[in-house]
DNA sequence: GGGCTATATATTTTT
DNA sequence: TATATAGCCC
């Protein structure tokens, strides 16, 4: 991740390719036609459409790419066709992605067709990578300072734990979880606490949500810390309330491009809004009034303007039932332009090289003349995270959103075989409110598998046979690296890593806790956040007794009490408590021990290269020595994840911008090396491809999920169906189905019957592989509950069921096989050790608000003096004899003469 | 401060 | 079933 300082101000950019004082506009292109075309040998091998999707650099575009069409390709040829031409510079570029994942490998792709062109886009990144750049430009406009620390998950839910004790609630009754997703719910649609809906503030806490919404960012503020969403909004807040900076956005991007465009939540897509279109020719604060956004994506119909934060009104007056819907037809208000208003797209050659940036600043003029051209990719089919905020309808509505826009379909698909899209796109069929695509293959041979539909009585055979296929395939000479299971649930990994394990059979599983999260890695990483930002109390908090100290839970209280007391971080507390008696002798030593650490270490930044004071830091923290005395199995693979991590250090050219990378990039890289089988869920495997899919589980109940159907109606069955289209389309060759009929949940055994999916698959392109009525449980499946019936053989004598019968016997046989040798990888995968409870004792940041905080507030710090009478409450009564700063030593009637705080004793 | 037992709770997950 | 956490006791 580049440092968020290191980037070209505006004024030193180069101007854009047509150089200031030539001729721009069609002249400019006018002369570039005489010097020849550009090379352009990026467009070869593209087919129609996609062509015209790289080449339509005029206006918005939306680029409805269906699975296996070529997206990514379309999207970084897109870029690379823009930068040949000389339409921008790299740095005028806006490219967006969800995931690290998916930036990386766009940097990638746009490297090999530009090559060192794609080091100069510095705007290429995810929606939080690009927030957080923004962000740390502008932090003072979000009341931060711009080295502000992001919160993971963990650190978002232990402060809103926090907050929730100090408002005196029963955290156990309100769980700090449940908040931190309506938090996020909240700040997907780009709300701060004034906004969020009546009804929503009161159904958390009695009625306290927004009370304690606000608490938690006037938390996050203190400790000039953010969460992801902060990331998203944070951006918006600024640019919508600070006409000047958006302007500075507007003239600096010429393309914005957008990855994924279905997965965008409501906060992203008003951030694209106000960088993507800019007023006509009105200051900028036409566009950044709130009131322009009337999303109406709501399911409860209008709300007050998202994040009208500080001074807006909010909602008053309406009630929680009180909205009015009907806005789904709402065009968005015209004084909204958009970029392509008022120009048809015959003329666009017109306004093809619009005057660069810096030709109209330097001019005098706004920036107005320019236009942002917004291209987003994205496929509605495709769209399976509206459980976490996503908005499918921001796809949908793009049309209406960006008037005169070109619409370009991408439905060649050169992927999998014609009965693999036939099953796919059968099964899509049956949702509504898709824009609609039909996918089409010239891959069609009369030798292509059908899809295979697979019967097992239950999760365990189910397994045993789909581990078998495997190595039938394997056999056939298949890499295992082509094949992967994709569940829907990571509950059913486990019967198949089981399974393998017995087998023999390499596998790795995709998804989960990541190393960054390991506890080991965390305690770590905490030291290293105290080090680099001393007002970290969550970091300081997390390691404060770790490894143990001696300073239990009511010496990490009293540092907390009186860092909040005072307003300061916590380890300054701690640096002032422990010049005095507060503490026993043994809890104070170990303390200031602690903190004469962190102050040595802070010296050291400067001086010690940043991996070397990492090693330092453990070493002389005792957190290596703690996992070397430890006796248990995991500890020798922690300290090697530690040694991992102060090597991966290395390549970050300081620790600040390695905590940066930490807390957004998350990822851990696989071994390509490995042949294994994947294992997945169907979420992750998005994007992915491979020649042979299994599809376990397609049972009522587990797939369509029953909560999704609970929860989300029609429209949560239409996202699984959905999630299903994404399973088969992963398929290159091969997809088999299975259903079983007896499936193990919560531990007990539960009867199930077949998805509702299998029915709605068409049966030209499906075969049932095996039916054996007496054993597999098929009962009533086969032809019937296809959509187009048709005859499917169901006896005895087929390869299937003689292959299910081997495989029983072959399985029981093989049962106490080596275990030994078996090549398991988990990519993100770190112990069982979710979270900061393991192993340790939970600090409790208890927070006692109330008078004597109320007390220490209001006093300043020289209101005592020498001769005082005071009461603490440890040592009881006693009189001031020397004042020093807020420290005053005491001579208390019982305990004698003691240095105390002032904070802790009141005046009687 | 550590270790034990009782108890609730159980999709999907990126940043 | 199995896992994580909270409370309790020493």
């Amino acid at each position: 991740m580049s440092d968020p300082f290191d980037d070209i101000p505006f004024g030193d950019e180069p101007g854009p390719p047509a150089a200031p004082g030539q001729p721009s506009g069609i002249a400019a292109r006018a002369m570039a036609a005489r010097r020849g075309p550009p090379p352009r040998d990026y467009l070869e091998g593209l087919n129609g459409e996609q062509r015209r999707a790289v080449e339509t650099t005029d206006g918005p575009v939306l680029v409805l790419a269906g699975a296996g069409t070529g997206k990514t390709r379309v999207l970084t040829t897109r870029i690379a066709h823009i930068l040949s031409l000389g339409l921008a510079w790299p740095s005028q570029i806006l490219a967006v992605t969800f995931t690290n994942k998916a930036a990386r490998e766009m940097k990638e792709r746009i490297g090999i067709l530009v090559g060192e062109a794609v080091e100069g886009m510095p705007w290429l990144g995810t929606f939080h990578s690009i927030g957080v750049k923004i962000l740390r430009r502008h932090a003072e406009l979000a009341g931060l300072r711009s080295d502000f620390t992001i919160l993971d998950t963990d650190d978002q839910i232990r402060l809103i734990k926090q907050v929730i004790q100090a408002e005196g609630l029963d955290d156990k009754r309100w769980p700090a979880r449940t908040f931190a997703h309506m938090i996020d719910g909240w700040k997907n649609k780009g709300y701060g606490p004034k906004d969020i809906p009546e009804g929503d503030a009161r159904a958390f806490a009695n009625g306290r949500g927004r009370e304690l919404f606000s608490a938690y960012q006037d938390r996050l503020k203190t400790l000039n810390a953010c969460d992801f969403g902060d990331l998203l909004c944070h951006p918006i807040r600024i640019l919508r309330d600070n006409p000047d900076v958006l302007a500075d956005y507007h003239s600096r991007f010429r393309y914005i491009l957008v990855d994924e465009y279905q997965d965008t939540n409501t906060a992203q897509y008003m951030w694209l809004r106000l960088l993507a279109q800019r007023p006509r020719s009105k200051t900028p604060s036409s566009v950044a009034s709130g009131d322009t956004f009337s999303h109406h994506g709501e399911k409860e119909g209008r709300l007050p303007s998202p994040l009208v934060g500080e001074g807006g009104s909010p909602r008053s007056g309406e009630t929680g039932e009180g909205y009015s819907s009907g806005f789904e037809e709402a065009p968005f208000p015209g004084d909204l332009p958009s970029p392509a208003e008022g120009r048809a797209r015959d003329d666009a050659p017109d306004d093809f090289s619009s005057a660069p940036a810096e030709r109209s600043r330097a001019s005098g003029d706004s920036a107005s003349e320019n236009k942002i051209n917004i291209c987003c990719v994205g496929d509605d089919d495709q769209s399976i995270y509206g459980w976490r905020g996503a908005e499918v309808d921001n796809i949908l509505r793009f049309e209406k959103d960006f008037p005169g826009s070109t619409v370009i379909r991408l439905e060649r698909n050169y992927r999998s075989t014609e009965h693999i899209l036939g099953a796919a796109s059968h099964l899509i069929a049956h949702n509504e409110g898709r824009l609609g695509k039909t996918l089409f293959t010239e891959l069609s041979d009369p030798d292509h598998d059908k899809v295979q539909v697979h019967a097992a009585w239950d999760s365990e055979e189910e397994a045993r046979a789909v581990g078998e296929e495997i190595e039938q395939a394997q056999r056939r000479g298949h890499n295992l690296n082509d094949m992967a299971i994709l569940v829907r649930a990571s509950f059913q990994m486990r019967e198949f890593e089981d399974r393998f394990v017995t087998l023999g059979l390499n596998y790795r599983v995709i998804g989960g806790p990541r190393f960054y999260e390991r506890m080991e890695i965390r305690d770590a990483m905490a030291y290293f956040r105290v080090v680099a930002q001393p007002a970290d109390d969550l970091a300081f908090e997390r390691i404060v007794n770790t490894p143990k100290r001696g300073l239990g839970d009511a010496s990490v209280r009293m540092v907390h009490d009186y860092a909040r007391a005072r307003g300061i971080p916590m380890l300054e507390a701690a640096g002032e408590i422990v010049q005095t008696e507060e503490m026993k002798p043994k809890p104070r030593a170990a303390l200031r021990e602690l903190v004469d650490s962190f102050k040595r270490w802070r010296d050291l930044l400067e001086k010690t290269p940043h991996s070397e004071l990492a090693e330092v830091i453990l070493e002389e923290s005792g957190y290596t020595a703690m996992w070397q005395n430890d006796r248990s199995a995991e500890a020798p693979g922690r300290l090697e994840n530690l040694k991992e991590l102060i090597r991966s250090m290395e390549e970050f050219e300081s620790l600040r911008s390695f905590l940066e990378h930490v807390s957004l990039v998350m990822d851990a890289e696989q071994n390509a090396d490995l042949d294994a089988v994947s294992i997945m869920t169907l979420h992750a495997a998005k994007g992915l491809e491979f020649e042979t899919v299994f599809l376990p589980g397609w049972e009522e109940g587990l797939f369509p999920h029953q909560r999704s159907l609970d929860e989300g109606g029609r429209s949560g069955l239409e996202e699984e169906r959905r999630l299903a289209y994404v399973g088969l389309t992963r398929a290159k060759r091969h997809c088999h189905l299975w259903f079983v009929s007896n499936r193990r949940i919560h531990g007990l055994w539960q009867s199930t019957i077949p998805s509702r999916f299998l029915d709605e698959l068409p049966a030209a392109h499906v075969d049932v592989a095996e039916a054996p009525t007496n054993y597999g449980g098929f009962g009533g499946y086969g032809a019937s509950r296809f959509d187009k019936a048709e005859a499917f053989s169901a006896n005895r004598s087929t390869p299937g069921w003689q292959r299910a019968q081997q495989n029983r016997t072959e399985a029981t046989s093989r049962n106490w096989g080596s275990r030994s040798g078996v090549a398991v990888e988990r990519i993100g995968y770190g112990e069982t050790d979710s979270g900061f409870g393991a192993g340790r004792k939970s600090v409790k940041g208890r927070v006692i608000e109330g008078e004597l905080v109320a007390k220490s507030v209001s006093d300043t710090p020289s209101t005592f003096s020498t001769g005082d009478r005071v009461f603490h409450l440890k040592f009881g009564n006693g009189n001031i004899v020397a004042v020093e700063g807020n420290k005053l030593t005491v001579d208390f009637d019982k305990a004698g003469q003691k240095r105390v705080l002032d904070g802790f004793v009141e005046r009687v």
